[in-house]
DNA sequence: GTGTATGCAAATGTTTTGCACGTCC
DNA sequence: GGACGTGCAAAACATTTGCATACAC
């Protein structure tokens, strides 16, 4: 699952006519494996951990080209990027994300098979507005932390 | 319809006693008529040209307060924040926040009468995650400006 | 070798904090 | 008069830009 999020960033990378260079390949390394969205500086922390020293700048700048690529997503609440599924990167259609942001682990759950194509329609026929991507983003608490919670 | 979220934000403000400054009347006011989301900065803006000077410090903590009070929600992609509307300034159930954003003019509508309790609940079932609030916020291209564009 | 990507420096912008002073009730 | 709110200063944090160097291809 992981090797093939790294393979499909790649390819795309490639296609684009971009170069895999070490950062670029550590940030789609993090992220293939990352199940939080990670900020710029999240990342540079984790990269320090492995012993890497990277400059934000660049972090933000490899941020920039994976949303290009659509290969990350912001998630706005948390500032932080999260990779695209797999799924989705291969298609070419306008992207659905929906998440779920748990306040308390900071864990990101992508919901899967619930589309709002319907709503869409509906609102842009009703409103005359174009949609063009939208964020959906559920904060709350996931069935892990309530868990806890109720434990302790 | 002004007057009247004025009315509730005063109503809100005393009921939870705090204190009806100048600041806070002005923001309010700023929020009861604009139809784009306000960011502090913004806010500062058109203070000034009113020839009122105020610190953003001050505006800060006015939204925060607002934000707890239920009067202002923030919207996210935008960096601001936007009145909640009257019907749901009374209600005291968690509220459902669907903006439509306009990423040429910057105008956020509010999308009414759709609303996710349904998906919520069948997210809630499915993934055994509490939802606490959400963020549903479509980016794209609204019926004025769709028009121009075709104009030019 | 060439052109793109990175790192560094620094500017710019945003948000938060602490404290003294002002103002609403 | 007293408590809460504001303004100022400054720190902390986040983001962007320009330019020289390094590295992928």
């Amino acid at each position: 699952m992981k090797d093939v999020y790294q393979q499909i960033a790649f390819e795309k990378l490639r296609d684009a006519g971009l170069k895999i260079t070490k950062p670029r390949q550590m940030i789609v390394d993090f992220l293939a494996s990352s199940d939080t969205a990670l900020s710029p500086y999240e990342v540079q922390n984790l990269l320090q951990k492995k012993g890497i020293k990277s400059d934000v700048v660049t972090i933000y700048r490899v941020f920039e080209v994976l949303e290009n690529l659509s290969l990350v997503h912001k998630v706005l609440a948390f500032n932080g990027y999260i990779r695209c599924h797999t799924e989705e990167l291969k298609s070419l259609e306008e992207i659905c994300h929906h998440y779920l942001l748990c306040k308390s682990c900071k864990r990101v759950e992508e919901v899967e098979g619930e589309d709002l194509t319907n709503l869409e329609k509906k609102i842009e026929k009703n409103y005359g507005f174009k949609i063009r991507s939208h964020y959906l983003e559920f904060m709350g608490v996931c069935k892990n932390c309530k868990k806890k919670k109720g434990q302790a």
